[in-house]
Parts: C-alpha cells; structure tokens; sequence
DNA sequence: AGAATTCGGACCATTATCGTACGATTTACA
DNA sequence: TGTAAATCGTACGATAATGGTCCGAATTCT
C-alpha cells in the first residue's frame, strides 16, 4: 500500500515534540505520552526504534529519557522512516533477486521502478524535521532550505 | 510500509505487455498470463480490476480480452496504483476525521504531511506507461530531465 | 448450439501491522 | 546503600491487509 504507517505517523509528531524541550532536551517517555496524547507503551517502542537507528540519544536511569541525536535540520524524513519499518523499497527485486516474484524470465519494468524508487527516495531526504515544525509553509517547493538550526 | 504493492508491480507489467498488441490490441488474459509468466488467476483479477478503473477496454465472449482504453502515454501510474489499491493516501487524516489515529488534541504533522502527500502524487501522476515502455531511460516525457540512476 | 471468454463474487492462507506487557538493567538521589 | 525512576530487549496476541485461487453466471463469436 504505499502508505505511510502508523508508527511513522507518529513517530513523526513524537520527534516535533522531542525538537521543542527546554535545557538539555531530554523527556521522558511518559512526559512525550501525555504531550503527544498517544498510549505510553506505543511511544516507548517507537523511541526505542528511533534510538536504535541513531535519531535520538536516550539516557536510561532516574530522570533520564530521550533527546535529538542532532539538530532537527539533519534529521530527514528518509532516516526516521528507515529506523521505524526498515530500508525503504519499492518493490521487493529492488535488493537482490526477488524470491517471491513470480515473474519468468526477464522482467521489463524493473529498471523504471527502480528509478521511481530513487525518486521517491530523494522525495524523503530533502524533508527534514525541521520543515515539520517550521511554521513556514514550504509544502512544494521545498530543496532552498538553509539550515539555520538554532538550537 | 510507503511500498508497492505485488499488485501494482504485476500490474505494470502486465500494462507493458497490453501496450505492445498488434491488430486492434486485445489480448486474453490467457496470452496475458504466458506473455508475463504469472499465473492466470493472479492476472485475471488484476486486468478484472484495471478494467473497472477505466484503464482497459473489456470485449467478453469469446475472441474477447483487454484492451488498453488510451494511448500509454495517458495512462499514469496514479491512476494504476488508484485502480489497483484504492485511493492513495499516505495517512488516514488525510480525507476526513481520523477515527483510530490516538492522538488528541489538534495534530502539528497533519498539514506538512498532506504536503508530502501532494509532492509523491504528482511524482505518480507524471510517470506514464509510456515512460515504463521507452527505451529512453527514465523521465518525464517533458520536463526536468535530471538523470537518477538507481541508489 | 457450443466453445471461448469476461464478470463478479467468495474464499483461504500467509504476512504485516498495531498495540500491550514484563522482567532485567541502569542511573539519580536521599 | 537502598530505592525509585527510567530505558532495554523481547515476546505476545489481535486485527487487518495482502497474495493467491476458484467457481458459477453472463456474454459473444463461430
């Protein structure tokens, strides 16, 4: 379904909640729960996730939580997607032979898919996060952004 | 999962093969099924559904088939993806209240991600057949001519 | 008529996703 | 040093989506 999932969905609102925290940044998964209005065990899994593929730094023990490994200009779309569900790809023949395609003998449509692929790959390393918590409406034509992350 | 699905990618396929026909174009799903090397059930159900979404003609009885309903260069890959899987939306807020998204309160990430939707819509609705069947690699019979080889 | 073919469903198996839960480990602080 | 507050890792179940198959009815050509 080329859908966005769930846990991206609100991975995404998660991290532009992550981006606005006060002095050394760092919230506890409860705190970011009751902010996000999501179920605490779903934003625990989804920021360990996130930990895991180097978005956010956690800190474990009493006061500790979850803080942006780097600032939100470097943070794109394409990583949060990839630490949540996986490399992204299109179609399954995009890494490797596809086992499961019950196409015989040569296929024609891979190449051109592969290209959509990378398209829609770029699509998602030019959006970073701070184009989503920046009140500016860059919708279309994004790619002109400085990064004047001042945090 | 932002992936094709089999459907879609058989889909294709199956359209590149719709396109060359000779004589008045129809081809059974029987042809159709050897031509591609997928099972005829699988490609039945997916011209069945082509069909439907007015990307084929349909002649039944016997000598009967599919038939492309427009020239491939009027075929975009939205208007598969659509046909094949429903209206693309990346999230379900996206068309009308979300009844099992959990978060409460107003949404930050609903219009920046709406945008992003509008950004891989149009990515579909250029890509045509025909630039699935030219030779000529990759692009958009027209405009911006950026060559991207596969990542 | 009879054969070939689409039409419109229903149907099942497998997989992915969503969401929850629990014990172990680590850290701050009194 | 003890205790509370956190994350870590992983496992579990329920629900939905997908992939794939099948069959009777309707249609059309010969």
């Amino acid at each position: 379904m080329l859908r966005i999932s769930k846990q991206v969905d609100y991975g995404i609102l998660i991290l532009t909640h992550c981006s606005d925290a006060p002095g050394n940044g760092i919230q506890s998964t409860r705190h970011l729960a009751s902010e996000t209005g999501l179920p605490v065990p779903m934003v625990s899994k989804i920021l360990k996730r996130l930990a895991h593929g180097g978005i956010l730094l956690s800190r474990r023990g009493a006061a500790g939580g979850y803080s942006l490994a780097r600032p939100p200009a470097e943070i794109t779309l394409a990583a949060v997607v990839s630490a949540l569900e996986g490399p992204l790809y299109l179609v399954e023949c995009a890494e490797g032979p596809s086992e499961s395609c019950r196409v015989q003998g040569p296929c024609r449509v891979q190449a051109p898919l592969l290209a959509l692929h990378s398209r829609l790959s770029r699509l998602l390393e030019e959006l970073t996060l701070l184009d989503l918590i920046s009140p500016t409406e860059n919708g279309e034509n994004g790619r002109q952004r400085e990064a004047d992350a001042a945090s």
